[in-house]
DNA sequence: ATGGTGGGATACCCA
């Protein structure tokens, strides 16, 4: 990092649990953290209701996919962000607000860079394809709401296949309400096929995973149990029983462009949380 | 023990 002297790309994924109750805690912690690039979920409100001139003021072109009541993510970008899709393929009836994506032109990444013994031109810029996704929770596994959540996920696999056929760099993120292994919850033994936590879930994950996508947190921090999200009932957070369901999926070429990861809990003790934390990665 | 807390809405709703 020290030696970085080119421009570094921060990007991070946010279930907010609605933009309106939110605002102050996002605020805050976007100006102390200075994200890139921002995926939020659950933003809980209409487009029209969105406060797109406070990030704006803050340097950021929205991309929005709202609705009312329940659902909505978005993407908050400095650059701006083109070729936007609000709909997941697949399913022309599913009139649910869980998808956005975009193509942003960024400076291109210290490691995305061609050698110079293949390459005698080195590309300014580079495209980076994101979606803010939220998959769906799932309520419980023998509900229809599950059998949706497993019919998104296979949605969400075929275009990713898709997707990572395309020579741009890729990151997949989002609350996918799964937690991938027992490293990721606070006890495996008793959450065990329970909703974000069930063996078809992680069968789905694995699959985006054999596609090629890279789960870069877990990449960079092979052994560390952490958790991004903690149920607001029964003093979760108190006790840290979380799970880690938030985030961010790369294509290989993106995943070796990554310099640092983690995840902020920070904003989860403060009043007024939402019940999950932002997950980040630098480029 | 089948709760609990928090959001947005007024739905026995969704997480």
């Amino acid at each position: 990092m020290e030696n970085y002297a080119g421009t570094m790309i921060k990007l991070c994924t946010w279930n907010v649990n609605s933009i309106k109750a939110r605002l102050p805690n996002i605020l805050e912690w976007v100006q102390a953290n200075t994200p890139d690039i921002l995926l939020l979920q659950e933003i809980k409100t209409i487009n029209d209701a969105f406060p797109t001139l406070e990030f704006e003021d803050m340097g950021y072109n929205c991309a929005l996919n709202g609705q009312k009541t329940y659902n909505g993510v978005a993407i908050l970008s400095r650059y701006p962000p083109e070729d936007i899709i609000t709909a997941l393929p697949g399913d022309p009836e599913d009139t649910q607000a869980r998808y956005i994506e975009a193509v942003i032109s960024i400076p291109t990444p210290e490691y995305a860079r061609p050698a110079a013994y293949v390459s005698a031109t080195i590309p300014e810029r580079m495209a980076l394809r994101v979606a803010s996704i939220y998959v769906p929770n799932g309520q419980s596994p023998d509900s229809d709401k599950f059998a949706y959540k497993m019919r998104f996920l296979e949605r969400l696999a075929i275009h990713a296949k898709t997707l990572l056929e395309y020579d741009e760099l890729l990151i997949l993120g989002g609350d996918y309400n799964i937690a991938p292994a027992d490293i990721d919850v606070w006890d495996a033994k008793k959450l065990r096929g329970s909703t974000c936590f069930h063996p078809d879930e992680q069968r789905h994950f694995r699959v985006l995973e054999q596609l090629g996508l890279i789960d870069i947190y877990r990449a960079s921090h092979p052994e560390t149990q952490a958790y991004s999200w903690w149920d607001y009932r029964g003093g979760s957070w108190e006790h840290n029983h979380g799970m880690r369901i938030d985030h961010l999926m790369a294509s290989p070429r993106t995943a070796d462009c990554i310099r640092e990861a983690g995840m902020d809990d920070g904003p989860r003790a403060k009043s007024k949380a939402s019940d999950h934390i932002p997950v980040w990665c630098t480029l």
